[in-house]
DNA sequence: AACGCTATTATTAGCAT
DNA sequence: CATGCTAATAATAGCGT
């Protein structure tokens, strides 16, 4: 390059070595801008300097590079290791799952074993205010239903079937039997699978 | 350069554009070849050219280098695309959690109107089995601690002090049923759980 | 389009500060 | 150690083939 030709090899002084990797790293950082914006190329470039120090230089994102260079040479696989954030992300999923697991079983009177009293106490009214939400829901919507029921067969069969059953119907805790009522197709909740997770986009 | 400066803007001539970019592509890997070698620099440089090929150099491994800068340059989030690997179990437990949430929703008499009338019924019954077992753990602990405090007095005061003292501790709401448990015996079901399927290590 | 040539510019090794 | 200088070498734009 200069007033002498060097050997390509290992610059052995240390100090003249970092003062030619400063140099050189400058001139090729600016060639391989030039490269990029000249020729329109997408280029990363990334130096490691002997004493670990890092420099970089990429067109677009060096992330961008990187994915598309490990997609075009498909990388032996195990080379994406996750990265700490993936791993905490993970992790903090499945405690979350964990967590709401053991919710679920307490909330199912299971697994109590190492509640105190107070938070039993806790639990049982929790559980009980969740119940009569769940009783109110349900016979609101079994007086609902009879009433279509009703105005179907008001409408349809001309007001003969008696409708007094379904009040004799409504006894009991959880009426296992409205089957009972007259014509199963009315119910039509077409859907009688216990579907207590629910598929999750969850709307509102 | 040469014969005439130019200018380092994108070339608009293709033609112009290839050549430019093979020379280039050259010289800038020379150099970056040079540099690793003269001081000892681990060092990666990936290129695509504007119609999409590929050429790479690096010191050591590519893998290698690029794993190392991602250590680095701690990467900003979401940079490190998942693999479709992760993606996958991403997903899963993300539904996972949101089918429990809605369980325990569901548990707790909240979001009740999707469900159908059978649904609710077999919520309604699972929610009282629920509660009837954590009312005889509570009476169950109840029992046990107030076991525990007579004994104490018992041993401690000379058995002077009123016992009925823990009875008023007792009151507010939910332990109407003490008397009615016969035998603890019958309640250590250590295990009545209705496995859900916990995926979990699930310590405890 | 791919190469070779060369005038010209760009880079830089060795040294000085 | 970092920076600037400059002679000397390296890279390359434009052109011809």
């Amino acid at each position: 390059m200069t007033r002498q030709k060097i050997e390509i090899k290992k610059i052995d002084n240390i100090t003249a070595r970092q003062v030619t990797f400063s140099k050189r790293r400058r001139g090729l950082f600016k060639k391989a801008q030039e490269l990029s914006t000249l020729c329109d190329a997408q280029l990363a470039l990334i130096v490691f300097s002997s004493t670990g120090k890092l420099y970089e230089y990429s067109s677009s994102s060096m992330q961008q590079v990187i994915k598309r260079h490990s997609l075009q040479s498909d990388y032996p696989e195990k080379s994406r290791q996750p990265s700490f954030d993936e791993l905490q992300r993970h992790a903090l999923l499945t405690r979350e799952i964990a967590e709401k697991t053991m919710e679920i079983r307490h909330l199912k009177g299971e697994k109590l074993e190492n509640l105190s009293l107070e938070e039993l106490k806790r639990l049982e009214k929790m559980i009980e205010t969740g119940l009569e939400r769940v009783i109110e829901t349900k016979d609101n919507k079994f007086i609902h239903e009879i009433d279509s029921l009703k105005r179907k067969q008001m409408a349809g069969t001309s007001g003969v079937v008696p409708i007094i059953d379904v009040e004799i119907l409504e006894q009991g805790e959880s009426c296992e039997s409205i089957t009972a009522i007259s014509n199963p197709e009315d119910l039509d909740s077409s859907d009688t699978t216990l579907k207590l997770g629910l598929p999750f986009p969850e709307s509102s």
